[in-house]
DNA sequence: GCAAGGTC
């Protein structure tokens, strides 16, 4: 009997297709149970019996010991000194390592097959800790289920993966240690048949340097991540499911957000004026404006209007101009979230219905820094499966007859995966974001072999009285790839009439408009992870998940992405704490210093042991002037949450008007928790201040925010409906929950007059910052994914919202109606996804 | 209840 063989890679696709390429029958064996199963493959290669299993990432991680699990600011510093971590097996990846046990039995060879990366390497790694026995279970400082079965009584059952030693400090291995230590490592840049057979002919060793570096990458964003989001979370009273959290690629990109913000802030506008003739001819309407653009000065621009003072345009030039657009670039990660993001889909989102496509066989994999089509890829044979796609039928029939394509490219070429291009056809439509994403996708890979388009550029010169007008427009020539991308593309058609020099124009007015620069906009969601990828900060893995992070710690709202007052205060609290500070983890600095001690870690010029220590030292110094200026970081990030919690001013009491989310129930409402000057007489204290976490995405529900308040104890809770506030007792509100570290500070706790009212369940909710004209109560603003809408806070009692009222009865009414005959179900579902 | 990185 030959050897058998044992390769792992990082995922189920590169395994099974390391076994189609590589083997001439693959036979399948699927190991654990329901959602959670792995499979491996089986073939024979070269006469020898071969397994190939993918794990599913990351299968160890670096943790904490059991001391530090308690937040308090009393152990940040012993934290910083001595993190004491170690690197043990995820808990995560217990039917992973079930199926490893499997797979690898009476293996006498192991080849690593992870991807060519960095983590690749460290997953690699990760593998052989695991296969030779030398991978922990836990953190020896630990005292293992001790601490359960003091509290519940019962002893924690072991992971299932391990029954047989629970008592031993390591997984048991499952390979003989000489088989491990004689590994092989192969690298393929691509999972096509000529890369991955010339890697397999020449396998080399694991690089433990570079694995060295993603570990220590691991624990320095771990470290100061920990660090510094429990300083700020204590600091500010933010216990339990109210955290804030700090780290090396959200907070520098909270940044970006909070930057543009001040500049808008900071913008001034100047004032100017514009020249525009209403114009018509022969039935049609055109507008033309002024030829000198933009006027400084008023008077220059009422000049220029007095001159033009005739009753007829006369058209003095008529000129076109041919113009290319050339079609997009194929699509790595960031551009299909950016393109969905335009049209409506949030990155989170788009992310979530592209893997989900991929694993549908619809998409390629949806993870991928390129944007150059392997040469390998047959771009007629993409576009002839596209014929069972019904709205692109037509073309991409035509396309997949011609000769044979060419494709754009954009500029950078990866050799991890594919641009993500259409693989498969759905057998029955998809709904919601689904089929948004697979539809972009499509037609994104369509456009990329298809022509440009030719547009012809119009220009009209002419003149009323002494001065020069110009209209612009445009014509699509060729629609060449707009057949298929037009309705994502500005590129709009506006031809101006076919006229001549000589022609006239009836003028029928000539207007002055008054306007003044415009402050530069915000971020849109699309923007902002382009920004990122541009910075280096995440990867295409992360990067969606990342912008979803702010939204859920309501740093930020809405879309284009506003930052709360919560969000700017957290960056003015690194600003003033750390001015001048040699490292500043809200700089997006700080990952270029990252990467670059990876790079020397990696190329053996500097041990792990120094870029964790030189990390610490930094971390150490930022911590004690954070430390040393905790008042100064907690008022600001107080009265920040104070402002974006109040939503007016209570016409009752003339306290103030806040939101509030019940712990209990999830549920929003507004109540009144008096002026801040009771603060001192209410005498008592707990954590207060917190805001409420969630999905916080655009047109998804976001939270409001959560106070410690008695308010709704009143009577006058308003009753429960769709919309309404739970009406339970405010003490579920008691923001926060949980129990204050180590008797350290807490917030100040406040009561109210008892007026209460419902809030909308889902938008994130801001003052309006104007009061009701019906009834005088606060207006608020709702901020959702397209945009926001301004109402009055009192649902129930307002006559300007008895409009709304009607139309959430009728769709309530509808919906109950609907779910008898199993209509609204599928409603239901589509609106959620 | 900490991050960011894999993947599901």
């Amino acid at each position: 009997m030959p050897d058998k063989l044992l390769i792992i890679t990082e995922k189920d696709m590169a395994a099974r297709k390391i076994a189609d390429i590589l083997g001439d029958h693959v036979e399948v064996t699927r190991h654990g149970s329901g959602k959670q199963k792995v499979s491996s493959y089986a073939f024979d290669w070269q006469g020898r019996p071969t397994v190939a299993i993918g794990l599913r990432g990351h299968v160890m991680r670096t943790a904490f010991p059991d001391r530090y699990k308690r937040w308090s600011l009393k152990n940040l510093h012993e934290m910083i000194r001595d993190p004491d971590f170690v690197w043990v097996v995820d808990g995560g990846a217990q039917t992973v390592l079930g199926a490893l046990r499997a797979a690898s039995k009476g293996a006498q060879e192991l080849i690593i097959a992870t991807d060519y990366d960095r983590e690749g390497e460290l997953i690699g790694n990760e593998a052989l800790a695991i296969l030779g026995g030398e991978a922990l279970k836990r953190h020896p400082h630990d005292d293992g289920a001790g601490k359960k079965r003091r509290k519940g009584g019962a002893e924690e059952p072991p992971p299932a993966e391990d029954a047989a030693d629970a008592g031993t400090p390591h997984v048991r291995a499952m390979l003989p240690r000489a088989v491990v230590d004689r590994h092989h490592r192969v690298r393929y840049s691509a999972l096509i048949a000529e890369e991955v057979k010339a890697a397999f002919a020449k396998p080399t060793t694991l690089d433990f340097h570079l694995a060295d570096a993603a570990r220590t990458r691991q624990d320095v964003d771990l470290l100061w991540g920990a660090v510094l989001s429990r300083f700020i979370s204590l600091a500010s009273y933010r216990y339990g499911a109210a955290y804030l959290s700090v780290g090396r690629v959200q907070t520098p990109t909270l940044r970006l957000i909070v930057d543009r913000e001040r500049e808008r802030r900071a913008f001034v506008p100047v004032p100017y004026w514009e020249v525009w003739a209403d114009l018509e001819r022969e039935g049609r309407q055109l507008t033309a404006g002024h030829a000198h653009g933009r006027f400084d000065a008023q008077a220059k621009a009422e000049r220029a209007q007095a001159e033009a003072d005739t009753p007829l345009a006369t058209v003095t030039d008529y000129q076109t101009r041919p113009r290319s657009v050339k079609p997009p670039a194929p699509f790595n990660t960031t551009a299909l979230m950016s393109a969905a993001s335009s049209v409506g889909v949030s990155p989170s989102r788009a992310m979530r219905a592209a893997e989900s496509l991929y694993l549908s066989g619809l998409i390629s994999y949806p993870r991928t820094d390129n944007t150059v089509y392997p040469k390998a890829l047959d771009l007629n044979g993409v576009a002839a499966g596209l014929t069972g796609y019904g709205p692109v039928a037509g073309i991409a029939a035509e396309l997949a007859a011609r000769p044979k394509l060419t494709a754009t490219r954009g500029n950078k070429r990866t050799s991890d995966h594919p641009p993500i291009y259409p693989v498969g056809v759905p057998s029955s439509p998809l709904e919601g974001n689904e089929a948004k994403v697979y539809e972009l996708v499509v037609r994104r890979f369509l456009a990329t072999v298809m022509d440009a388009a030719r547009i012809e550029s119009q220009k009209l010169e002419l003149s009323i009285g002494s001065q020069p007008f110009v209209a612009r427009g445009s014509r699509v020539a060729e629609a060449g790839f707009l057949a298929v991308y037009g309705k994502y593309v500005a590129e709009r058609e506006k031809p101006l009439p076919q006229v001549a020099p000589g022609d006239t124009f009836t003028v029928e007015a000539v207007r002055l408009e008054a306007k003044q620069t415009q402050p530069p906009g915000r971020l849109s969601q699309g923007t902002l992870i382009e920004k990122m990828e541009d910075m280096g900060l995440g990867t295409k893995a992360t990067r969606a998940e990342i912008i979803q992070r702010l939204y859920d710690r309501t740093y930020v709202r809405g879309n284009p992405i506003e930052p709360t007052d919560l969000g700017m205060s957290l960056i003015a609290a690194f600003d003033a704490a750390l001015d001048q500070a040699p490292v500043d983890i809200s700089s997006p600095a700080m990952t270029a210093r990252l990467e670059a001690d990876m790079d020397r870690i990696s190329e053996g010029e500097l041990g792990w042991q120094a870029v964790l220590a030189e990390s610490q030292e930094m971390l150490e110094h930022a911590w004690e002037r954070l430390d040393g200026a905790i008042e100064d970081v907690r008022t600001v990030i107080l009265e920040a949450v104070r402002r974006d919690q109040t939503l007016g001013t209570c016409h009752t009491c003339g306290g103030e008007i806040v939101a509030v989310t019940s712990r209990k129930s999830g549920k929003r409402f507004a109540a009144c928790r008096g002026l801040p000057d009771e603060q001192a007489a209410a005498g008592e204290t707990e954590a207060g201040g917190a805001a409420a976490s969630g999905p916080a995405s655009p047109g998804g529900g976001a939270a409001a925010t959560q106070v410690a308040d008695d308010a709704s104890r009143s009577a006058d809770a308003p009753p429960s409906g769709p919309a309404a506030a739970s009406g339970e007792p405010a003490a579920d509100a008691a923001a926060g929950a949980g129990e204050p570290a180590d008797g350290e500070d807490t917030a100040p706790r406040r009561r109210g007059c008892g007026q209460t009212f419902p809030l909308p369940p889902f938008g994130q909710i801001a003052a309006a910052g104007k009061a009701c004209p019906e009834c005088g109560w606060p207006m608020i603003r709702i901020v959702g994914g397209r945009g926001s809408r301004e109402q009055c806070i009192d649902y129930y009692g307002c006559p300007s919202n008895a409009a709304l009222r009607e139309r959430r009865e009728a769709r309530r009414n509808a919906a109950a109606e609907g779910r008898s005959t199993g209509t609204a179900r599928r409603g239901r579902r589509r609106t959620k996804s």
